[in-house]
Formats: structure tokens, sequence, C-alpha cells
DNA sequence: TTGTTTGATTATCAAATGATAACTAAAGAG
DNA sequence: CTCTTTAGTTATCATTTGATAATCAAACAA
């Protein structure tokens, strides 16, 4: 198989991932959350409950400014922050109820998006989609490395 | 089929190309050039010639602001305009040589990385991982909407 | 115990990005 | 020929984001 045609393949479908992804979240109304911040907020709803140097890591934000949005969002009160039994150093954080509510809409929104897209998808169809993601999550996109 | 599973299965596959790409691209020297810039450049090699309203359009970027960065990168020698022969407001934009150089250099690194995710996988493999972009990106991610 | 590493915070600064208004010139519509 | 729209530019401003230094307390290692 021509590596080159693959490798060409894969930067049109990486393409149109992010373009896909842009347009399916364009039209959620962000309020006064900056991009930076909901990222962040995605991560804790997905991840919660999380330590503030995992945010920084995972997200890529230095520890200076993930602690600086992290706080902004707490004073919005969208997410907690709670001491870590174990180790006083510390701070998990999770989402609140409002912060949970936020993602909520934020996630039913993209699922309508999601499902619009597949509506007049076969069940057959759908069955390869799935099976489809697990092929290149297994290879490409897998994490590991 | 469960259509709430897929969901979360499509969130989650999307996170990892997001993440993947991210991991592809971190450690490709952009020296002076920032992020947005990439992105419009990047752009720009894939589709060239291409006017400023098209760069605009694309990347999400107003058309004060494209043309402030375009003017940048020109200065920098990445790339050039050149008037459309037919319409005399537009300006089409491509990448100079060294520009060129500096996209394949680009292009190069992923590519590299891209090879090394792949290294261990049989042609049989490589033959699944087409078809399930293919799939993928004639059902979830066609951006014919 | 002393020194070092880790987790987090605050303060400050610089740079990148986004948004808006005002403007020019060419093209197109009536 | 006007009027409107399109393509692009310049200037300016606010905000967001990234980067760095200095600090603190707890954990850990010697």
């Amino acid at each position: 198989m021509d590596r080159k045609a693959l490798f060409d393949q894969a930067v049109a479908f990486i393409t149109s991932v992010h373009q896909v992804t842009y347009e399916m979240t364009k039209d959620f109304a962000l309020g006064d959350i900056t991009p930076v911040q909901y990222g962040i907020l995605e991560y804790i709803a997905v991840a919660q409950p999380v330590t503030l140097s995992q945010v920084s890591d995972c997200k890529h934000i230095s520890m200076p400014n993930t602690s600086r949005e992290l706080k902004k969002l707490t004073d919005r009160g969208l997410c907690e922050k709670f001491d870590a039994p174990d180790d006083k150093r510390k701070q998990y954080i999770r989402l609140s109820p409002d912060g949970q509510a936020f993602m909520n809409a934020a996630f039913g929104h993209m699922e309508g998006q999601f499902r619009m897209r597949l509506a007049t998808a076969t069940e057959e169809q759908l069955e390869q989609l799935s099976a489809a993601m697990g092929v290149l999550q297994a290879s490409l996109f897998s994490e590991k490395s």
C-alpha cells in the first residue's frame, strides 16, 4: 500500500475532523466563558475529579495559568475544589451543579448535531461507523505512546 | 444500535484525534511563526492559490485580521500575493519558495510521526485503516452541510 | 534533620488574538 | 450613471493567552 497516499488521506481526514468539530460546537453559546476555559470544563466533565496538575498536563497549560483559569471558574460557581484526603498539597476539582448543567447543555447540543448528521444512516451504517472509529483509535489515534 | 453509546464513542474518538494531532505536531519548531499563522500557511499549502477571503472564511478569521497576519507572512517572505487577472479587487496568495520549504519540513515531520505510529502495522491493517477513514469521512465527518 | 521535589498560588509582563470603525477601489445591479 | 456589494487595507482597542519569577506548604529522600 502506498504510504504517501495514506498519509495524504490521513491529513485530509484529520482536517475534516477538526473542521466538523468546529462546526458542531460553534453555535453553542459560551456566554462569558473563554475557549480555553471551556476546554478545561470539558476535560473536568469527563475525568472528574481531577487535580490541578492533571488539568495542566492534559490541556497543556502551565500551572500558574491553570490555577488562574480555574480560580475564575470556581469564582463563577462552575466548579469546586476540595482537598485530597491523602495528600494535603493536592486539590481535587469537580464540576458544581451549575457547571454540570452547563456541560450537560454543551454535550446535549453536540449530541443534537451528531444525531442530525446521522439521521439518515441505516443501522448497518451505524455499526460500520462504530467499527471504523474502533479501528482508528486502536491504531493511528491510540494515545499510548 | 445505542445512539447514546455511539455518541460517547464519537466524543472519545474526536478527543483522541485532537490529542494525537497535538502530539504529532508539538515538537516541530515553529520559529517565530504563531499557531494561527501556521494554520494559515497549512491552509494555503493545500489549497493554493487562494484569496484572502477564502482564508478568512475557512480559518474563521475576520478579514482585517486575516489581512494583518497575511501581511506579516508576506513580509517574512513566506508567501506571495498576486493580482487576480479577472477581478482587480482580488488578491491571490501562494507560498513563496521559502514558505514551501517550511511547509515541506512541517509535513515531513508529521509524516515521520505518522510512519512511526504505523511502523508495525501489517499491509492488511493499513488497508483497514484507509477504509475506516473513508467510512468516517463519508458519513460523520463529511463537510457537505 | 536538612535538602529536594511536588502541588499550588499570586503577581506581573509580553504577545497573540479577536473585534470594530473607517476607508479605498473595483465590480455589479438597477 | 448611481447605488450597492465585494475584496481588501489600516488603525486601534480590549481580551485572552502564554511565560516567568517568587513564594508557600506538604511530602519525601538522604
